[in-house]
DNA sequence: CTATTATATTCGGACAATCGCATATTCGAA
DNA sequence: TTCGAATATGCGATTGTCCGAATATAATAG
């Protein structure tokens, strides 16, 4: 049972195309913010306002090196799979009522299986949601 | 190279508590709008709305079934992937100056390594990006 | 046709996100 | 300490998101 406050915060964080293009620059390696601004067609205040975003999303994070600030991903496979995941292109399948009716009596069977199954007492285990 | 205006659209779409609850709805199987009314703490027309949303960003769909809407997931693997990325709770790395200055030097010898097996004439592909 | 049920759309206001610009802060060098 | 480079923050304008309330549409029953 996804707790989807949180997980939506994430997402917003994710949600902007300046931002996904600084997640993928770090992902080939930390960089400082003067780094990304040659990199991305932004200003420099405007990418450090976007670094407080992912920062405070726990994406990024940095380390200082003299007056530089190193930025890095906190949580590089997470990104990684992310940057992934939007980049594919699933078809996109469209349904007729008929099929859609197949599979809500496939669902209500199953239902009435484990309904059967757990009646008994032979339960081994909640069904979960 | 990810097309990030797209990708960033497609996140929004995601990015909100509600319809990720509509969505984790739908991967247990079709449903209509009354369905979700009962299911979800919101009422009909704003239901509809972020349905409406996630048509737009070709992540449901509907089947007409009588004066019913059947939504379905129209990409249910990327939904489904999704949703297990963002429930996914990799933990949070700190990185010392150290380490990312040792993480430059790396990546800098690879550098070197990729330039010295491009110019002897021998390479066998473009080096993508 | 009329009424009813199911769903969508529109509108208005509250609130949040974004951007550019100016300014502040921080660090290291001189 | 003063300077300059790197980065962050505050502000104001614009735009976008969200929700509820009211209204519109579509399908079906009667």
């Amino acid at each position: 049972m996804l707790d989807t406050q949180p997980a939506a915060e994430m997402l917003k964080a994710f949600s902007h195309p300046t931002r996904l293009s600084i997640l993928q620059e770090l992902l080939a390696g930390p960089k400082c913010v003067s780094d990304m601004e040659e990199l991305l067609p932004a200003r420099q205040a405007n990418i450090s306002q976007h670094l407080g975003v992912l920062r405070h999303a726990k994406l990024v994070d940095y380390a200082q090196d003299g007056a530089l600030r190193c930025y890095y991903l906190s949580r590089p496979r997470l990104v990684k799979d992310m940057l992934v995941l939007v980049g594919r292109d699933e078809p996109v399948v469209k349904r007729t009522p008929e099929e859609i009716q197949a599979h809500k009596a496939r669902l209500e069977k199953a239902r009435q299986r484990e309904k059967r199954a757990k009646l008994p007492g032979t339960s081994r285990q909640q069904a979960v949601q």
